[in-house]
DNA sequence: AACTATTTATAAGA
DNA sequence: TTCTTATAAATAGTT
């Protein structure tokens, strides 16, 4: 339609190029809204030009596309298995938070904070579930402790044991010719209190030392705007 | 466009409308097809009948019409204050999860299980609050207990006296003639242990029983797939 | 942005 | 619904 029929494929030209998608734009905008009007129907037009420039349109509520996106999604995931809706995630979201609350509510009880609405059963329950809590943590800190005990203890001879050898050497000052041929401690321990076997040396066990602190740490947690 | 010229207003003709429904969306549909490909743009439609019916075209990710709404919604939501694209729900979704996680390993630590990979100076740490909870809980048990106890009493009381009232009157039968007449119990219990207060008996004051057990329950708290 | 020759869309009729 | 066709509307190329 116009002075020469034109092929349909992209326009190289950029300024006609440009020119057109005005043209079309606003003629494709006009046929959606009389195509609202004449059919009662509810359109809506979403457009992005190359140059990322976004227009859009929407005959229903005027100018309230989410309305007609809302629908779409709707319909679209009830086809496919169905998630993804705008209006099922605001769903979802409704549910974790009444979920969040629940828990907060009950790390509450569990901190002994706001008891006022508890019944006299629940609170029952509570301090039974709360003593029971304490025993598992006092054993675990028992565990903890004697690991730590055990360590040291190990570190403790594995130092005497380096020490003697440090002060064998002292005394027999003349025989550091050769070092590295002379029966050595079986185990050295560096800077860090890390322990490593030495070459050669099998008579005795090599020391492995269990980690005075596991190293996974739920981070953050104690003080999470829970006041502990 | 046509034999005649037409109006644009609602056509009444409901078989005229759907006809110029159907010819005028393919014609709205090819439009944005040729805009998009012309000028290199994105063109989403949404249509929807009167019937209920809808219609989409999507030209970029072709048939993706999804694509297309995202990059509104981003669009949108940055000029409005920015909630409720798509993409910041799923991604508050997220956030709720993980803060979610967090409760949960919380709850399990207070819960006394999973201490595993806490440190020493944590579940020492740990070992403190539920000892200050604990004591807590304790103190409410025992107002509970003793709310309970002074009500137990107060009913004992009114029970007393309402026996000595029904004993006199078993006594003395003949004084029934006109019972309402008669001083009696300044309190009367019913089958469900409310207390009324009788009219004009004002010599001893009224008691009102304090609530066995608080209204407020936290109902479904103690089993909520977190053994306890 | 306006003009206008043409093409395209479509209203009405079949 | 689909086809036909006269006519209205859109627009390509030009100014």
């Amino acid at each position: 339609m116009g002075r020469g029929k034109i092929e349909i494929k992209r326009i190289e030209n950029t300024s006609n190029r440009q020119v057109t998608f005005s043209k079309r734009r606003n003629g494709l905008l006009k046929k959606a809204s009389e195509l609202a009007v004449l059919c009662d129907a509810q359109v809506g037009v979403i457009i992005f030009s190359c140059t990322g420039k976004m227009f859009n349109f929407c005959s229903s509520p005027p100018n309230n596309l989410q309305y007609l996106i809302d629908r779409y999604q709707k319909q679209v995931s009830v086809q496919d298995d169905g998630f993804g809706s705008r209006q099922q995630l605001m769903y979802e979201i409704e549910r974790m938070k009444s979920e969040n609350d629940k828990l907060e509510v009950f790390i509450k009880q569990c901190l002994g904070q706001d008891l006022t609405s508890i019944s006299l059963n629940d609170i029952m329950q509570l301090e039974q579930q709360l003593e029971s809590s304490i025993d598992k943590v006092r054993k675990r800190k028992e565990e903890l402790l004697s690991q730590q005990l055990s360590n040291l203890r190990r570190k403790e001879h594995i130092l005497e044991d380096q020490n003697n050898y440090l002060y064998r050497m002292m005394h027999d000052e003349h025989a550091m010719v050769a070092v590295d041929q002379k029966p050595g401690p079986s185990a050295m321990m560096d800077l860090f209190g890390n322990v490593y076997q030495q070459e050669g040396a099998s008579e005795l066990p090599a020391y492995r030392l269990q980690p005075m602190q596991p190293n996974l740490q739920q981070a953050g947690f104690m003080n999470h705007g829970l006041q502990l």
